[in-house]
DNA sequence: AGCACGCCGACT
DNA sequence: GTCGGCGTGCTC
């Protein structure tokens, strides 16, 4: 029996008599004093006494767990190091929804009570005269009372308790033809070739923003359903839009099943009983997603395949695009994965003829890519104490004269990223982290952006006690807003990042009011750099192209790449054509360069050579383990055992340790090795027996990272 | 992950 | 004298 508790092993337990099991069996077991679910792994493993062996509580009725699904979860807890049963619990990750879904109770009108009959209740009494059963919030709204009044009926007896007919889901078909150019055309044709190919494959559906990538998938989408199987959608948390929701209810008459971590419980199980069955037709979610019991899954559409968000950092940790072409291999499913900005291990993947992929080379509808053009930040500088060049002023200044909106990019929350005292030089750090406390002045605090630390901004230096004399220093969000209210004060700015906006619906919100143009500038973090369609954007300034460029970090080029690339292609995507400026220091840095010229090829050429040269990713294979503890001395210590205890081998290299980027997190030390090997090198097998000869001591912890991918 | 067991400080 | 803090260890 497994588990969905993190155990590397099997349980195993007596099947009563009578009850019938079978591998894939959902079960409830009991486990201590406690009652849990599990899923039938196996015929009993027979190493643990008969006399601890406790008896099977009963069988799920729920469709067992294929072969496949089965082999999935093997393979992604072998991969990722993590134990089999911490994999399963992703899977079910919706306790409740295991248990029979609660009967939907509805009323009916009663002859047995008694009690007054005011206005609301006889109007209730009439829309139930026909005798049919309601449930309670319809029978509120229907009749216009509150949904008290049904209550109290009930009690008083005038309504009685009825079973509800459950309504079943009219399957999701498409229902709107949409118009392609010849080029969607072409891959669509190719994608739904794949679906109906029905064996495992992976295509690259590659094209610039704006040259309708989601239609195009949409259309393998459709090509699934009519196969009668289930689709899902990877997306990156934040681009699961309105915009995006709004685009396939057209395409489909109906809403796809969601899947992320701000639904309710009743949805969540609603859902996951959904999947689980095979009622639920397309699924689109984040990255958990990924390890629902699909009954019956088709396709995976993986959007914005290169997103850093499809890493899980904590608990298991897995690259979800990575472990959706392990499902696929697996299951023997088309994957298809989908980019204006490719990741570099995809677009090897692709010249090495592992993955297909298709271009859709332009625009569509005639929309033309935006002008890029640096602004060399030393030739025309802020004015003091300011953030946007003359050039970008300007820029903006012709964008709103002509009606148009204007879109100023920095990736940074808050008002400033660092505060420091003019008297003494004190820096305002978090006591958890070894990070520096960034202002968020619109609440008047300072805030950790990783542990959630937050206090008033202070009046007077903590550590000199001179008063007035903190200084903000660095530009956030916040304090562009605050220089394009001096600049522009007529025109409508707003901010948007992920702690102005409350929830989806704010996010909605938002957007819908950029959309129609209730705002003319828009300032925002990565939360704007992606989804979303403007026709009214022409200008967008990235304020500090050059932020993501420093720090050491394998992938600071690429990402940065691919987020400028991102923001750059709100610019001009209706008819009026866009502008793009990039505020830099550095305009010959080949980053730069490359946005400047749109020679993406080339980029990556040069990128893949350096990592190629340096047997970095894709071309070998990384691991880190980080070590942590709330106590300095014990983690380092085990930090060099583990160093000590490093592998020797050929094609493999052990780097460290060395004290983790943020060698303070949420009150734990950290320090950091990295396992450097060949791409041949079983990493796997490497590890487990490296860790395997160090146990950690009491209030260490280990976390195996494969395939790290930032380096924080 | 839970949940119990276990061994040391402030209260009805 | 107990209630309860969370360290340690086990769950077929």
């Amino acid at each position: 029996m497994l588990l969905p508790l993190p155990f590397a092993n099997v349980y195993d337990y007596v099947v009563p008599d009578g009850l019938a099991l079978a591998p894939g069996d959902y079960v409830h077991v009991p486990l201590g004093p406690r009652r849990v679910s599990g899923i039938v792994w196996s015929e009993g493993v027979g190493d643990v006494a008969a006399d601890k062996l406790r008896t099977v509580a009963e069988r799920i009725d729920l469709p067992p767990w294929s072969e496949t699904t089965r082999s999935f979860l093997s393979w992604v807890a072998n991969y990722t190091l993590a134990p089999l049963g911490a994999v399963l619990r992703l899977a079910l990750s919706v306790p409740a929804a295991l248990d029979p879904p609660p009967a939907r109770t509805g009323y009916v009108l009663s002859h047995a009570g008694s009690g007054r009959m005011t206005d609301a209740r006889q109007r209730v009494a009439a829309l139930l005269a026909d005798g049919a059963v309601r449930a309670a919030a319809d029978i509120a709204r229907e009749a216009e009372v509150s949904t008290g009044v049904v209550r109290s009926m009930a009690d008083a007896g005038l309504l009685r308790p009825a079973m509800l007919a459950t309504i079943a889901q009219a399957p999701l078909r498409a229902t709107a033809a949409v118009t392609l150019s010849p080029a969607q055309e072409v891959a669509a044709h190719e994608l739904r070739a794949r679906v109906r190919a029905r064996t495992f494959s992976v295509t690259v559906l590659d094209g610039v923003t704006g040259s309708g990538k989601t239609e195009v998938y949409l259309d393998a989408v459709a090509e699934a359903l009519e196969q009668g199987q289930q689709v899902l959608v990877l997306v990156p948390e934040i681009s699961l839009t309105a915009q995006w929701l709004e685009r396939f209810h057209i395409r489909f008459g109906a809403a796809p099943n969601e899947w992320h971590s701000e639904l309710s419980m009743a949805t969540r199980r609603n859902t996951w009983r959904a999947v689980a069955e095979g009622r639920a037709q397309v699924v689109v979610g984040a990255r958990s997603a990924l390890f629902l019991p699909y009954a019956n899954l088709g396709l995976i559409v993986i959007d914005e395949e290169h997103d850093a968000s499809y890493k899980q950092e904590e608990g298991v940790i897995y690259n979800a695009r990575d472990m959706a072409v392990a499902r696929g291999h697996i299951a023997g499913l088309p994957i298809v994965l989908v980019s204006a900005t490719p990741a570099l291990e995809t677009v090897v993947n692709v010249e090495a003829g592992r993955y297909t992929a298709i271009h859709l080379p332009e625009r569509h509808g005639g929309a033309h890519l935006p002008a890029i053009r640096a602004v060399d930040m030393r030739a025309t500088p802020p004015a003091r104490g300011r953030w946007l060049s003359p050039v970008v002023i300007d820029a903006v200044t012709r964008a709103l004269r002509e009606g148009s909106q204007a879109m100023l990019f920095l990736n940074r929350r808050g008002y400033a990223p660092l505060t420091l005292c003019r008297t003494c030089g004190h820096r305002m750090q978090c006591p958890n982290c070894q990070a520096w406390l960034v202002e968020h002045r619109y609440v008047g605090r300072l805030a950790c952006h990783h542990c959630g630390h937050s206090v008033p901004l202070p009046k007077a230096c903590p550590a000199c006690a001179a008063l007035d004399s903190l200084a903000p220093c660095g530009p956030g969000v916040e304090r562009i807003h605050e220089e394009v209210r001096e600049l522009f004060p007529e025109a409508r700015a707003a901010v948007m990042a992920s702690d102005t906006i409350t929830g989806p619906a704010g996010a909605a919100a938002m957007v819908r009011a950029v959309a129609e143009h209730h705002v003319d500038i828009l300032i925002g973090t990565q939360i704007v750099a992606k989804g979303h369609h403007f026709p009214l954007l022409t200008v967008v300034a990235v304020v500090d192209a050059d932020l993501g460029l420093g720090g050491g970090d394998l992938r600071a080029s690429e990402r940065t790449f691919q987020l400028l690339s991102q923001v750059a292609g709100r610019a001009g995507r209706a008819e009026r054509p866009g502008r793009v400026y990039l505020q830099t220091y550095l305009p010959d840095h080949p980053v730069i360069e490359a946005l400047l010229s749109g020679d993406r090829a080339g980029f990556l050429a040069r990128e893949s050579d350096d990592r190629r040269a340096g047997g970095w990713p894709p071309f070998g294979r990384l691991v880190a383990l980080i070590v942590s503890g709330h106590d300095a001395p014990r983690v380092e210590a085990h930090a060099l055992a583990l160093s000590r205890a490093a592998p020797h081998l050929d094609g493999v290299r052990v780097l460290g340790p060395a004290p983790a980027p943020l060698a303070l997190l949420r009150g734990r030390h950290r320090y950091r090795l990295l396992l450097r090997a060949e791409r041949t090198v079983n990493v796997q097998s490497v590890v487990r027996d490296w860790v395997a000869r160090a146990p950690a001591p009491n209030g260490v912890r280990l976390q195996v990272d494969v395939d790290p991918y930032s380096f924080l």
